[in-house]
DNA sequence: TGCATTTTTCTTGTCGACAAGAAGAATGCA
DNA sequence: TGCATTCTTCTTGTCGACAAGAAAAATGCA
């Protein structure tokens, strides 16, 4: 049912369900008041977008976060940050400035209040309207995977500010803004390539560093 | 179960099921001589992918083919193209560029032997296999899926020559393969870009015709 | 006691049957 | 006859129970 497969993702993605965890799919049913079907149906679902992986005939478990290898996720992440904001440079209409525009003040409101969880869910939201406006379905499907990924991941990189988002981040989105605006791509390009690779020197520099105890979280 | 999956996704790609086609699943589970509930594990991972739609409590179907907003597709496609062979410049091994040259050898044989069915597979095969040198799982999963997706266009493509594919693309691929094999990744990814741009402007000046015939399959 | 083998016990995978919901057919009324 | 409403019929969604398979426990033998 869509229930079940909106809250275990949402679970899974905010680390209720820690990486790893076995999922027993007789608990779920009891937990939701439900039969083994449904339960199974999302579970198929989740496992089709990588979020848990399925043993045969064995357990299954919410798929593990892999530090060591993380450098493909981060070129997939750069590369969609720029193509999507080109595209929107190109081919945005005047409504989805209004969303944008919307989501960036949800995310300086987030920034000013020191609210770490609010800053990652407004950050992926803004994004996640610029890719919109680019009207690139296959971009913006593989950019949202990618951001909830990293909903996983994220964390850690907001935590390296304890809490505390710097100001620049809000400029950015708003020179990001005025580029898209401006139906300027190279110049929208250029800053969602700054924009990302800033995320991820920093996210990089956290797991070089012994940033490893957050991750028993 | 597995086998239901595989079948069904073949038949969709292959347009024996053609898009937009009512699917039964009372009809599937007699023909595999199996109960509804794996035949339904399968239809929720198809979904999953796009290959069908499922309107709740209504029928599901093949999911139809849009031939008049496939800009964003063709898009997506030559970015991959391009990603995925610059990378596998930068990344490949050894041990990659012999599963390269063997699906090469595959593809100019199709092309010698004018099979258009082979063509399109092998050509397929060559490009995920350049994809998977890459070792970027983010791309080579997007890059997978367009050319599945491609599978039910592309075949258009193909008709375009009468089965005959010119050597000029089998040429193409050997230059690629010595971009990526030199770890030239500009030279490779110039060339992925032309290789796909060419495709795309072909299928487009085809739909641009009155090539609608055709798509009675 | 140590190891191989059997048995038990879970978990997952599959089944046939029933419930729910929607589209279309049939009916009744003006 | 035309239209609204009820009823039928089909398809999808869910259920509880059973089958299959794997890990763990127990047993037997040296």
């Amino acid at each position: 049912m869509r229930i079940v497969y909106d809250v275990l993702r949402d679970e899974i993605l905010s680390l209720d369900l820690p990486p790893g965890s076995a999922i027993d799919e007789a608990g779920l049913a009891e937990r939701f008041g439900m039969s083994r079907t449904p339960i199974r149906e999302a579970l198929v679902r989740l496992a089709g977008e990588g979020l848990i992986e399925t043993l045969p005939n064995r357990s299954t478990i919410v798929s593990p976060l892999d530090f060591l290898n993380m450098r493909p996720y981060f070129d997939a992440l750069v590369l969609m940050y720029r193509v999507t904001t080109k595209l929107a440079a190109q081919r945005h209409r005047a409504a989805d400035l209004e969303v944008i525009h919307a989501w960036q003040a949800e995310f300086a409101a987030a920034v000013q209040a020191q609210d770490a969880l609010a800053m990652i869910a407004t950050n992926a939201a803004f994004h996640l309207a610029v890719a919109e406006a680019g009207r690139n379905p296959y971009f913006t499907a593989l950019f949202k995977r990618l951001l909830d990924e990293g909903r996983r991941i994220l964390r850690l990189y907001y935590q390296s500010y304890d809490d505390q988002l710097p100001q620049r981040f809000v400029d950015e989105h708003d020179a990001i803004i005025a580029a898209v605006a401006a139906r300027n791509g190279a110049e929208a390009d250029q800053l969602a390539r700054v924009h990302g690779e800033q995320v991820v020197d920093q996210v990089q520099m956290l797991l070089a560093g012994g940033m490893r105890l957050d991750l028993a979280l």
